[in-house]
RNA sequence: GGCCCGUUCGUCUAGUCGGUUAGGACGCCAGGUUUUCAUCCUGGAAAUCAGGGGUUCGAGUCCCCUACGGGCUACCA
């Protein structure tokens, strides 16, 4: 069994935008076919027609790739298992189905959805919350269980509308393992029948994600907890086809949460609490927009990293993994198996560590469109020093230009509060003499500069708080920015000098 | 209601074979460095391991019960 090719599937339904724990997922997924030199497969599951949404599986295909999650096989480039929509699969369910009902472990069942509605309505309006097409009440049902075969032979040739229903045993303890929770037991009775075949002519999931699994010699099956209740059906599934000995193994991953209150986190939970929950930015046919991660300044390698550790550890302090890493590490075992709320402060700290480990030149070529933004031209060179020098001091890129705008543009306005607190009669004088002092530097650097300044205040034992201060209002409009020296360096000997007379200038009125 | 799953600092979690001052991270608070801001460093508060019973010399770790939370309960996935 173990030497089964590790052969894994992702197999989202086109109903709208994969969300966070959907990426998760797949994630996951691709952690373990990697982990063990297997295949990672797209399967894009839309039998259900009445739910389907334009743009929703491009939306899915492309998040994924964003996230540096590429398949093996898979609906967009294809694979000797395909196709790999099941919408595209249609021809080759019934004849399963019609197996099953061949076997005795379905049957053909005429109630009209109208009729089901009926009889859980009243069931209801009774006091009795819990009525089930199961074991006890398909025997007063119009099925192929209660008509004789020749009135079910007489109903298919008019063409009766039908479903086909999975026969559960009566009284039976299923026992399926799940790789993260160990054993789970269901008693059959408790579970109902449920519709494998749709009268439109399509599988139900139930029946297309065990035919598929089985046709794609899938070995592991990890998804979301929300499956956790349909594994017994599945296994009876696999049991009923004959197919137990190449049955996939399964593994239900912890469900995400919402960062607040309870419940699962869902599509509307990112844009009420202010964070993303979509990989990528997603409009609706009908023109809603949901914000996504990537446009909200977030790197993929940071996004990534940070969904791992949401229901996994390493079981080590590392909480910074490359992708290679991530796959070296892996493991279902170290699955948690209760729910993680989402932190947004949390996201926010990876992305700084993540915005940390870029080169300068990195940060430049992502921060000089920001900067054309702006109409300021500057050469690349500069904004690489830019970069290197402030980026410890942003969590996204696009706060580079709040730590340092000041390089880029003159002060527009001084920060009262310092001219307040620092400058007095005899700080014009002093700037003038710095000024001048900067422009007799000849071997201009940050640390002649640094150099000469001190030397300066030294020897005319001059308050450093007081006048560095007032240097550095003049020369940025506020309290802020990097060291000095550096700014000076950056700024250049000219444009220093018409800052300090400029701003000694304009608070010698205030 | 029924069935299933879960429960360690506010949050993510370590603790997987019973013996730990229950560890780390985010966030928070304080001090320090930085003449500024941010960073950084140090320290701190923060979990009676959901509660109660067992088993045991000893239980966060094993068993049972309860509570709470979550999922599922469609001709949806």
């Amino acid at each position: 069994m173990e030497s089964r090719r590790v052969r894994v599937r992702f197999a989202p339904s086109p109903t709208g935008p994969l969300h966070m724990g959907g990426v998760r997922t797949a994630l996951f997924n691709y952690l373990f076919a990697k982990k063990h030199g297997g295949d990672f497969i797209l399967r894009i599951e839309d039998t259900d027609q009445t739910r389907y949404v334009p743009g929703a599986e491009d939306y899915i295909i492309k998040s994924l790739k964003w996230c540096n999650l590429f398949f093996d096989e898979g609906v967009d480039n294809g694979g000797e298992y395909g196709p790999y929509r099941q919408s595209d699969r249609k021809s080759i369910y019934k004849q399963y189905a019609d197996k099953l009902i061949e076997n005795g472990w379905a049957y053909y069942a005429f109630d009209t959805p109208d009729e089901l509605d009926n009889i859980r309505k009243k069931n209801e309006a009774e006091g009795k919350h819990n009525w089930q097409y199961d074991v006890t009440s398909r025997a007063s049902m119009r099925n192929s269980l209660t008509l004789t075969a020749h009135e079910t032979q007489e109903l298919l040739s008019q063409n009766a509308q039908f479903v086909i229903r999975f026969k559960f045993p009566e009284n039976e303890n299923i026992k399926a393992i799940d790789l993260i929770r160990g054993e789970v037991v269901v008693n059959s009775n408790t579970l109902d029948d449920k519709v494998l075949f749709k009268s439109d002519g399509m599988p139900t999931y139930h029946l297309a994600n065990v035919v598929d699994d089985y046709l794609m010699k899938i070995s592991h099956v990890i998804r979301g907890e929300e499956w956790l209740p349909s594994m017994p059906l599945h296994v009876m599934l696999y049991r009923a086809f004959g197919w137990s000995d190449v049955m996939p193994q399964f593994a239900h991953l912890p469900l995400l949460l919402k960062p607040d209150g309870k419940g699962k986190l869902s599509k509307r939970d990112g844009d009420r609490l202010g964070f993303p929950v979509f990989p990528l930015e997603w409009k609706s046919p009908e023109g809603e927009v949901s914000s996504g991660y990537r446009e909200s300044g977030y790197f993929a390698e940071s996004f990534v990293n940070m969904i791992a550790l949401l229901g996994w550890n390493a079981g080590t302090e590392q909480e910074i993994f490359t992708m290679q890493e991530l796959i070296d590490s892996f493991s279902l075992e170290r699955v948690g198996k209760s729910g993680s709320k989402f932190d947004p402060e949390k996201a926010k700290w990876f992305n700084q560590q993540y915005l940390r480990m870029k080169t300068g030149e990195e940060l430049a070529d992502l921060f000089m469109p920001i900067l054309k933004e702006q109409n300021i031209n500057v050469s690349i060179e500069k904004v690489v020093t830019i970069c290197n020098l402030v980026k410890e001091r942003a969590v996204f890129v696009k706060d580079l230009w709040q730590h340092s705008y000041f390089f880029f543009q003159k002060p527009e306005s001084y920060d009262e509060k310092v001219v307040k607190k620092r400058w007095d009669a005899n700080i014009p004088a002093i700037l003038e003499r710095v000024s001048s002092l900067i422009s007799e530097i000849k071997d201009f650097n940050s640390e002649t500069i640094k150099h000469s300044l001190h030397e300066y205040m030294e020897a005319n034992q001059l308050n450093m708080g007081q006048v560095m201060n007032c240097l550095r209002l003049v020369l940025v409009g506020g309290s802020l920015g990097p060291d000095i020296a550096e700014i000076i360096n950056i700024l250049g000997k000219e444009e220093v000098k018409e800052r300090i007379f400029h701003g000694i200038e304009v608070i010698n009125k205030f």
